[in-house]
DNA sequence: TAAGGCCATGACAGCCTTGTCAAAGCGACC
DNA sequence: GGTCGCTTTGACAAGGCTGTCATGGCCTTA
């Protein structure tokens, strides 16, 4: 088709000036209606698409919204890119996504991008979004931010998170309403604040329930398969075993459930185990993990319009922040507490 | 810091005008040696970066690539994004991802965008790298595009390729190198050529050994993890069951080892199991899947190279084709035939 | 020495849109 | 009829950069 259709040739199909087409397009006030009419016309005619780049060249807006992750879970990053691009696509913005190498000086990689770019705003995820040196950069040069689940200095800009220690409190109360009094927990990567949360949320439902915590029956992990493999090999070995078992995340109650294998310990007959994140493995292993689901699309999507509709920008005295509510996944990995 | 610097403030602090400065920074020739270093001083000094958006408005090239899917597997979406980022960064080029929803009317998607946005290149994935209404919109809007392990219409237009054929050859040779004569095939999802080309290799391998290639080991699947397991259930039931299964992706092969798991075939003693792709489930069973690695990141760079460098603009009579090296991975879930 | 050619550089227009500001249109009211 | 105040519209500049073309210096060649 047309090569490049110009707003000159709709103003001149339209009978009017370059400015009023202009209005239009950007949904201003003050346009005659039947104006507006013959204009959208025109623009359908000619199948005109304003050219971003001048657009962003004269105006204020890029039209723009950076992603930038240093994520290792694949699932979790383009979640949060459909997320966002839904919330994106509604007002014509387009995203840019800017993997990052936190081995590297990330300040010094993300400074080049914002200044040649000039994005409207950017969603930070998880690890970045706790790069004190990548905030800095985005304030120094203007760039309006959101963080995605941050863990520290929550209160320094507009976020967007998810009630871990609650998800964590119910899942525990999960188990303990199937009757389970002897849960084991293992913890995540100490440099994440959502570990201590979710511990929070296990130590809190069993305390509430008048169940003891015993440290015997809490192991540290590290977020990783192999430390939740070596976790329930501790939690498991010998006869006085939990008769649950609830990993801070799914690879490791992938591990858990890999352990239980090799011991022959029916899962969820024997052993209940239940995980966090809801990733795909949740769905690949026989049986099926009990999990919990962020709403990461929810959220991204949350993130961007806070972005678009300038709450982000960071003015207002205290940033604004969006708590969203979580799912809990009932699958066939947890079950009735074994009798006697 | 610098809220904007123009070249304009470059030109005056080198002392030469915008345009020398202009060359400078797009690395044409004709610039004495001595001015160029006072420029690069000058940028330096200043942090400097063109702005891209009226770098596009004037030049030919936006500096932006675009990535469309429709990907189920989001550990292959970020490969892809990875590695045509590398690619594109020595360049200074952006990433747009776009993901598409191919269930409503893809074209009327693209359209727009493409022309908003007059991306320099695009690089497409299955399935949309074989959604002729997407290919014909690029091609009307003549921007250029590469498509990644492209099915159908293979030599319309520039793509990149593994060979899943000589793949699947080696991973059958594999098993048969370890003394298994009797090996199961589930096959993949018909609509893909992919599926077509692996079991192909199988055949071809089977054949070339001197081992038959028996019907009732042959299974269709349909690349899904519930597929796979009910072919499963198929070759593993009653007494004559092969000693090994070769399923043509790694989803299906965590289908076999759920049944193995359930029927108490020990993998690999008993049964080993060979999937294809490389998934992260791969690893996260136990034990971990022997399976064939594509190189994702490496074809996406490929496949951005092939757009920076202009070979993919469409005006060779043949469109360029590159052919990557697949790799074998070889984990726990393939061993020694059993004897007897 | 004059003519021709190449290299290095700069002046200026143009890319397509939005922002500013002024002007024109319109109705109502005194 | 004239004035005021509002809505609607347009002329023009500006935004930061690259493309085109012209200029001047210097080297080569006859």
């Amino acid at each position: 088709m047309s090569s490049k259709v110009t707003i000159h040739e709709v103003a001149r199909m339209s009978g009017v000036s370059i400015k009023t087409v202009s209005r239009v397009l950007n949904r201003e006030a003050n346009v005659k209606s039947d104006t507006r009419i013959r204009v959208q016309e025109a623009v359908a005619a000619l199948n005109y698409r304003p050219n971003i780049s001048a657009r962003s060249l004269a105006g204020s807006k890029a039209y723009l919204i950076g992603v930038f992750f240093d994520n290792p879970s694949p699932a979790y990053v383009t979640d949060v890119q459909l997320g966002a691009i839904a919330r994106c696509r509604e007002e014509g913005y387009h995203l840019i996504v800017e993997p990052l190498d936190s081995e590297g000086d990330v300040a010094s990689q993300v400074q080049p991008m914002l200044a040649t770019l000039r994005m409207d705003g950017v969603i930070l995820t998880p690890p970045v979004c706790d790069n004190v040196a990548v905030l800095d950069v985005l304030e120094a040069e203007g760039v309006p931010y959101v963080r995605l689940s941050p863990d520290r200095d929550v209160d320094r800009s507009a976020n967007v998170r998810m009630d871990d220690s609650r998800a964590a409190y119910e899942m525990t109360a999960h188990l303990i309403g199937l009757g389970h009094t002897d849960i084991g927990f293992i913890k995540g990567h100490p440099d994440h604040g959502a570990a201590h949360l979710r511990y929070e949320g296990y130590v809190k439902a069993m305390t509430e329930h008048g169940h003891p915590v015993r440290d015997d029956r809490v192991e540290q992990g590290w977020f990783s398969f192999r430390s939740g493999f070596e976790a329930a090999e501790r939690l498991l070995s010998g006869d006085d075993r939990p008769t649950a078992i609830f990993a801070s995340n799914d690879d490791m109650a992938l591990g858990v459930m890999a352990v239980a294998n090799r011991l022959r310990l029916e899962v969820p007959q024997t052993l209940s185990v239940a995980g966090f994140d809801d990733t795909p493995g949740a769905k690949v292993v026989w049986p099926q993990l009990t999990t919990v689901r962020q709403p990461i699309q929810a959220m991204a999507a949350a993130a961007a319009d806070l972005l678009l509709n300038g709450e982000a920008s960071g003015d207002a005295e205290t940033p604004p922040s969006r708590l969203l509510d979580f799912q809990l996944v009932v699958r066939e990995s947890t079950g009735p507490a074994p009798k006697g």
